[in-house]
DNA sequence: CCCCCCCC
């Protein structure tokens, strides 16, 4: 029985109770007599539902918790706990308080109710998909989980309009909601590439903070009004739907994203290609795959394909960075495949397209179609004026996703409404971001009536961005040329008007389209690594540089170096973390293993170069990572770098290490591990002792494993497989943005910690110590030092006899190169020592060179001390001894000597063979000792103890390091995720096509996260089977239920505005050019373009 | 215009 309750007067709390009974409740503990049986049920029903919804929200928020961001957390705290608060819990422990403020308390909830989806769901929610582990349940489980999340919200709208809904509802879909957060516990993240796309992100969040503003305008703001009334029911249904649709909207659209990609292939792909027109991934198929024979041999590997998107076929330039795709054999004939991002060219004549990121969808497939050479195809249909396919804007924001098929005839003029793209402004949303009031009005209106057609002319496309789309260039019939645009206009242009003026901005171009055939670009970036300023000298002379490594939003790499003066002018104005302009410098090849980014170019600064601070951009990540496991490093060949995400599993301690050439580095080892099972050691060097590896062991000494992630850690061979840091490390610790260090977390706090690590590092069973600690009979048993490598172990053993004959030398101090020479001295007769190895007199430097033995509890060694660890045992120089021994009788010399042995040190000890007059022998050299530390011991005696004690032997040899060489996967997967395209997409659509930005409006970084997608609250659906361009109209609120197909040319996936977000300064005027300009079709979703693992964006 | 990534 729904929606009983009457409103209670707050001046009567009690009024349906007598005094006397009111007094009895007061000194009974039992509540319910001071109530009506009626109150009575309502409470007890309230606090049901109360104690349930806590209990279940209680784990979803501790779950999501770690993944909120703080004002998101703060939100939550202010807005979400009084709701429960006032709605239920007081009614459990103060029943008459509840009532009395009742009122109040709705108005609370009510407000409250608005906020919690938009706070909990998307900021929370997509904080925890951004895992970018794909689970192939994963849409459904979402879709699961996103229905039963609007159907709690549904519930707690009602509740919080006075209405009640039966006791048996609230169970029943509580018990669901407990099944599901059952099985959602055990699941990692849930996860969708494409949901998980900043554009999307902020789409999504444009929507419900949308759909929030409008429900807290509609509601009524008198609490009186709440209490049962057809109205109240009527706005609390309203809210359902909002609730519903809100989150049913990125849950349809994250389902199908994969078979979308997968569907077909881009109508108009290659005209699209051919004109420039980027912004959207465009799904081809690849026809061919030619190696590019090159002049100069020492260029780089390139490969032409021939792509095809069914009907016609172009042949296309693979970017270098791709060349890997090729010959690891991902990348081959028959493929489907994304285009991502790709620039197009005009060089003598020929249309040179460059691809530059594309993903694999099918690495394999039958050739799709009888496609013709796109040239040959418009060369002939040119004369005949018509047939040659104009470029196809597909997912044209009105204009449908699927853009209208190819064979589509546009000559006879569009339908009304045609591919003036709907009003697709007309949204009720009217554009989610508060989109400009023109916006309906400067584009809806499809396209001017006496247009006449589309003219059925050439591609007519590109005029539209180029800019100057004058009114109408359709409809003439005569095409303008298309642009020569080699650049897309970037963000900054989107919507913004025709370019062709004067005022024009410099093109600023995604970093991956930077390339030799462009010299005038400019590119916005945030600096990642500075350098320090580096001085060289060599045969040319002496100089210095600087250099630092730039990000963009689209996720391109490249690096900057600056000569000379250009060092001197720029270091100090550069500053790591800055988002700059840069413009007006060279490219050239990059070369050397120095530079770590993933681009085949490095920008030098020049003279007239500029590098302009901007103002910080969020879309520009901090860094890029293109994360490894731990376990892949051990077939990483030594000197490649990786990234890595893992746990610090201890910290050593910090120590001065001594360089060949004598100057001083400091160093500290630390273990990671991570989810792979393998563990590894990572020297910290120089700086990243103190900026990190302190931090560190702070961390760990105070109990906490940090998580770190490390940027370009530098592989080694050494004990198996060790890390270093370089100059261009950058390590993160515990960094709340980066989704696989919360995944490690995760995984580390719930079980990892407990699972064994197996280390890629040989090292001793623990202690953080790096090499082996053996016994003195093992190296014997086990032959130790015998193969061709040198092997390190430490032992635990005391000196039990020092040699005192030839124990010091007089050593070479002339220079060998930059070391001392140390070799021994002979003793010419005349009071001069000479070195044969110098070939002249030198003053000698008495050295140690001890032999002694050492022994510990399974065996004895003879062992060879050199200068530093023989000054460590005897603990004075040399030459204070060699004066004792020349000045001191043998007895007391002997007692000195003696008093040194039976001491016990920890030594490391270099173990080699030697082979001397054909017999090989052990050769044992102490490299390092150090005095007993009995905690340590004490803790290693332990720990083999426990390990004894798993039924592990403490003492058996480490598996040798995995030595097989095998390329590493350089760009394959990793290159491919970034998502880098689609930026253009925006500045396209907005500047001349006329239509929406597409969602990738958003993306190019100026703004407009709005940009597009898809319109206010039911932009999304629409999808009407109409053949026909635009068909916008409907994505004002079409169907839900099936998701437009791309390529049969549905309208409807854009349907809104949202391309123009208000904060571009367009004025009306500008959009009515650009209706003129471009009319048709219009940015366009674009989504899918997003499932390249933007989740390596930070 | 071109630089070392360290140690046993």
């Amino acid at each position: 029985m729904a929606a009983v309750h009457s409103d209670v007067s707050p001046q009567q709390p009690g009024g349906l109770v007598s005094p006397t009974a009111q007094a009895a409740a007061a000194r009974r503990p039992d509540w319910r007599s001071a109530f009506t049986a009626e109150e009575v049920r309502q409470l007890e029903f309230d606090r049901v539902v109360g104690w349930s919804s806590l209990f279940m929200l209680g784990p979803f928020v501790a779950r999501v918790w770690p993944h909120l961001a703080l004002r998101d957390s703060l939100q939550y705290v202010v807005f979400g706990a009084p709701v429960v608060t006032l709605m239920w819990g007081v009614s459990s422990y103060f029943p008459r308080a509840y009532l009395r403020h009742r009122k109040q308390a709705m108005v609370v909830c009510r407000l409250t109710v608005f906020w919690l989806p938009v706070v909990v769901g998307v900021a929370a929610f997509d904080a925890t998909i951004r895992q970018p582990v794909a689970l192939p349940v994963g849409g459904p489980f979402l879709t699961a989980f996103m229905l039963f999340l609007a159907t709690r919200t549904w519930l707690m709208v009602y509740s919080a309009s006075a209405s009640r809904l039966r006791l048996g509802w609230h169970l029943a879909v509580q018990t669901v909601n407990f099944v599901r957060l059952a099985v959602w516990a055990r699941q990692p993240f849930c996860s969708s590439q494409l949901l998980a796309s900043p554009p999307l992100q902020r789409v999504i969040r444009s929507v419900h903070e949308l759909a929030a503003l409008v429900a807290a305008i509609l509601l009524p703001a008198s609490p009186t009004v709440i209490p049962q009334s057809p109205g109240a029911r009527c706005q609390a249904l309203l809210l359902c739907v909002w609730a519903l649709v809100g989150w049913l909207a990125p849950t349809v659209m994250l389902v199908p994203a994969k078979p979308w990609a997968m569907a077909q292939l881009t109508p108009g792909s290659i005209a699209n290609l051919v004109a420039g027109v980027t912004g959207q991934p465009l799904t081809v198929q690849v026809l061919c795959v030619k190696r590019l024979q090159n002049a100069q041999s020492v260029a780089p590997e390139r490969f032409r394909m021939l792509l095809s998107d069914g009907e016609y076929s172009h042949s296309c330039m693979l970017a270098t960075q791709l060349t890997e795709l090729v010959t690891s054999g991902q990348l081959k004939e028959g493929a489907i495949i994304v285009l991502h991002d790709y620039i197009c060219n005009q060089v003598q004549n020929k249309k040179v397209v460059i691809v530059l990121n594309l993903e694999i969808v099918q690495p394999d497939a039958e050739k799709v179609g009888n496609p013709q050479l796109y040239d040959k195809a418009v060369a002939a249909a040119a004369p005949a004026g018509a047939g040659a396919p104009p470029p196809v804007e597909n997912g044209g924001a009105a204009g449908g996703y699927g853009g209208p098929p190819p064979q589509q005839q546009y000559g006879g003029g569009p339908p009304a409404g045609g591919y003036g793209g709907a009003p697709a402004g007309g949204a009720p949303a009217g554009g989610y971001g508060g989109a400009p009031p023109g916006g309906p009005a400067g584009y809806g209106g499809g396209p001017p009536a006496g247009a006449g057609g589309y003219g059925g002319g050439p591609p007519a496309g590109p005029g539209g961005y180029g800019g100057a789309a004058p009114g109408g260039p359709y409809g003439g019939g005569a095409p303008p040329a298309p642009a020569q645009y080699g650049a897309p206009p970037g963000p900054q242009y989107r919507g913004s008007g025709p370019v062709a003026r004067n005022e024009a901005p410099s093109h600023i171009m995604p970093i991956n389209a930077l390339n030799s055939y462009q010299n005038r670009w400019t590119i916005k970036a945030r600096v990642t690594q500075k350098s320090d300023i580096r001085r060289y000298s060599n045969a040319r002379g002496e100089g210095r540089f600087f250099s630092f490594d730039l990000l963009d939003a689209q996720g391109g790499e490249i690096r900057v170096v600056g000569w000379n003066d250009q060092c001197d002018r720029w270091e100090p104005q550069v500053e790591q973390g800055k988002v700059y302009l840069i413009s007006k410098c060279s490219l050239r090849h990059k070369r050397g293993n120095f530079n770590q980014t993933r681009h085949q170019f490095e920008i030098h600064l020049e003279n007239q170069s500029q590098v302009e601070l901007c103002p910080d951009e969020d879309d520009i990540p901090q860094l890029f990572f293109n994360f490894t496991k731990i376990s892949t490093v051990e077939d990483t060949p030594p000197n490649n770098m990786v990234d890595l995400c893992a746990v610090v599993e201890s910290c050593m301690d910090a120590s001065t290490i001594t360089r060949r050439d004598g100057t001083e580095v400091q160093k500290r080892p630390i273990i990671l591990r991570d989810d792979s099972g393998r563990s590894i050691e990572l020297t910290l060097w120089g700086k990243y002792v103190t900026e990190s590896g302190d931090a560190l062991s702070m961390a760990l000494q105070q109990g906490t494993k940090p998580v770190v992630a490390i940027k370009n850690a530098r592989v080694g061979e050494y004990n198996g497989k060790t890390l270093s840091t370089v100059g261009g490390t950058s390590i993160l610790i515990d960094p709340l943005d980066v989704p696989e260090a919360m995944a490690m977390r995760q995984w580390y706090d719930s079980g990892g910690a407990a699972q064994a690590a197996e280390p890629l590092s040989r090292q001793g069973g623990g202690g953080g110590r790096s090499d082996r600690r053996v016994t003195l009979a093992q190296i014997k048993d086990e032959g130790m030092g015998m193969g061709e490598r040198p092997e390190w172990v430490q032992v635990n053993a005391a000196v039990t006899y020092l040699r005192s004959e030839n124990m010091y030398y007089p050593a070479c101090t002339g220079k060998v190169g930059d070391r001392q020479c140390n070799k021994k001295l002979q003793d010419n007769g005349n009071g001069g020592w000479y070195c044969e190895r110098c070939g002249g007199e030198y003053e000698p430097e008495f050295r140690y060179m001890i032999s002694m033995t050492l022994s510990d509890h399974t065996g004895e060694t003879w062992a060879t001390a050199f200068q530093e660890q023989g000054l460590d045992i005897m603990g004075k120089p040399a030459l204070e001894i060699k004066e004792m021994r020349d000045t001191l009788g043998d007895t007391e010399f002997g007692a000195y000597m003696s008093d040194l042995t039976f001491r016990h040190y920890v030594f490391k000890l270099k173990l080699a063979s030697e082979t001397y007059n054909d017999e090989t022998k052990l050769r044992v050299n102490v490299s390092q000792v150090a005095p007993l530390s009995f905690s340590q011991e004490s803790k290693k005696l332990i720990e083999q103890i426990g390990m004894l004690d798993r039924g592990q032997d403490p003492f058996a040899a480490p598996a040798p390091g995995g030595q097989q060489a095998q390329q590493a996967g350089g760009y394959g997967g990793g290159y491919g995720a970034a998502p880098q395209q689609q930026q253009q997409g925006g500045g396209y659509g907005g500047a001349g096509y006329g239509g929406a930005g597409g969602a990738q409006g958003g993306y190019g970084g100026g703004g407009g996260p709005q940009g597009g997608y898809g319109g206010g609250g039911g932009a999304y659906g629409g999808a009407p089977q109409q053949q026909q361009w635009g068909g916008g109209a409907a994505g004002a609120g079409g169907d839900f239920k099936t998701p437009p197909n791309r390529g049969q040319g549905q309208g409807g996936y854009g349907g809104a505005p949202g391309g123009y977000p208000q904060n571009q300064n367009n004025n009306q005027n500008q959009w009515g050019q650009q209706q003129g300009g471009g009319g048709y079709g219009g940015g366009g979703a674009g989504a899918p373009g997003y499932n390249a693992n933007p989740a390596n964006f930070y």
